[in-house]
DNA sequence: ATATACATGTCGAGA
DNA sequence: TCTCGACGTGTATAT
């Protein structure tokens, strides 16, 4: 079964020879389409770390910014990988197709050679939509920001971002007494991390207002683990059990 | 174009009807295939968060294993997704072919309407092999444990994994003078959260052992950022350069 | 199922 | 470019 359309939107060939497989993947590229390349292969990556698959049935999809995409019929994360901004190549060497995917800083170098190809599309399509999502942390800090006492009563936020030496703090504020206030938000449950952060954040802050007052940190999340709890008491910080909005 | 070869190992149509395009889907769950279809569709997710997304041109992926993927021409994250062990299911409403995919705990469902189905594919085949990667955490450890003077001159190992309230020290040991070491690495540059950990071991075993000598602690790493290093002197901890093994 | 930390994490913002 | 922290993080392991 072959089907060559060029103007057209999608390109298929299934059980090509390696030459036609690699004229479908060439022309992809030069349209900016998906390329994807379904077949049997090994995969070679060395960069960061360096990793070798045997020869296995997978689907690889390369795309018009550089990514590369190796997926086996498990998972959700790709076997395989590189990121936007590679330089994608396509050839034949002793009758197979070879797919290799590069890029300099760091150096990283991606190769599947296919033993048969069973099928490889281009598909060329428009896309100018941006994903609307909902129940983000952003959205939390919108929440408080907008009604201050579902921290604590007289809660008046001063700040977002405020920087501090050990980085920036998510709500800044004051309580009713005037004590400085760092708040910081998390959208789902918490672990020890969090508490960790929250801790360099109001120790920063202390020597930066080198005030004698102590600074107050409170941890805004759905709800804490048992260990993050301990942390909290341990250090003097405190919890707010608030989730960002559901809409 | 058509290609209806349900005993071999891919099946594909080209600008199929929304019923034929479902036949293929539902065949593809039912052989344990990878189920891929493009065309122009919304997509809309509900669960930990929610988005939506207008009409695009986009490749929608469903494994076997009930994770679900759906790619734009742009990054190398999927723009929405399901995890592995969900229930995929299509059907045709209004003339247009609808994927779902649903999972409990948390609830979670991903809806994708496709307007125009422009390619449907099956893909069913084996991989048995493993991933071989080198160059993680774990390679780094194994170094480190083979030759304990890479990281200072007597240094004993005496455990992995070891546990305290804080949670599992990557090496524990001591050193020359017999005090109590303990070792946290990363297998690339580091920034404050990687300090912040070691600190909450090294202050946790403090406590465990209720010594009055002080624990150890340092950081193993290929480098630290500088505000990591600030805090590094901060609270007494100590970092040696080594990473893992190139191969 | 929950908790904890790793990951070739990826991604985006800010300096 | 580098740093830093969020992410519907995913993934594995141990409890």
């Amino acid at each position: 079964m072959t089907n060559r359309e060029s103007g057209q939107r999608t390109e298929t060939l299934q059980g090509p020879t390696p030459t036609a497989a690699r004229d479908v993947v060439a022309d992809g590229f030069d349209r900016e389409a998906i390329v994807t390349v379904y077949g049997r292969c090994t995969v070679d990556y060395d960069g960061r770390a360096s990793s070798h698959l045997e020869a296995g049935d997978r689907h690889v999809m390369l795309k018009p910014d550089g990514a590369a995409l190796v997926h086996t019929d498990e998972g959700q994360q790709p076997v395989n990988w590189q990121p936007p901004g590679c330089d994608h190549d396509v050839f034949c060497e002793d009758g197979t197709l070879v797919l290799e995917s590069r890029r300099p800083t760091p150096e990283e170098r991606l190769c599947v050679r296919f033993q048969e190809v069973l099928q490889v599309s281009a598909f060329a399509g428009t896309d100018e939509t941006e994903l609307a999502l909902v129940g983000t942390e952003e959205d939390l800090r919108r929440r408080i920001l907008k009604e201050p006492a579902l921290l604590e009563a007289e809660f008046t936020p001063l700040a977002t971002e405020r920087d501090t030496p050990a980085g920036a703090v998510d709500i800044y504020g004051e309580d009713a007494a005037g004590r400085a206030v760092v708040v910081e938000l998390k959208r789902r449950r918490v672990g020890p991390d969090a508490v960790s952060q929250l801790r360099r954040y109001v120790d920063a802050l202390e020597r930066d207002l080198h005030a004698d007052a102590a600074v107050r940190g409170i941890l805004v999340a759905p709800s804490v683990t048992d260990r993050a709890n301990r942390l909290l008491t341990e250090h003097g910080l405190e919890f707010v059990s608030l989730e960002p909005p559901a809409e």
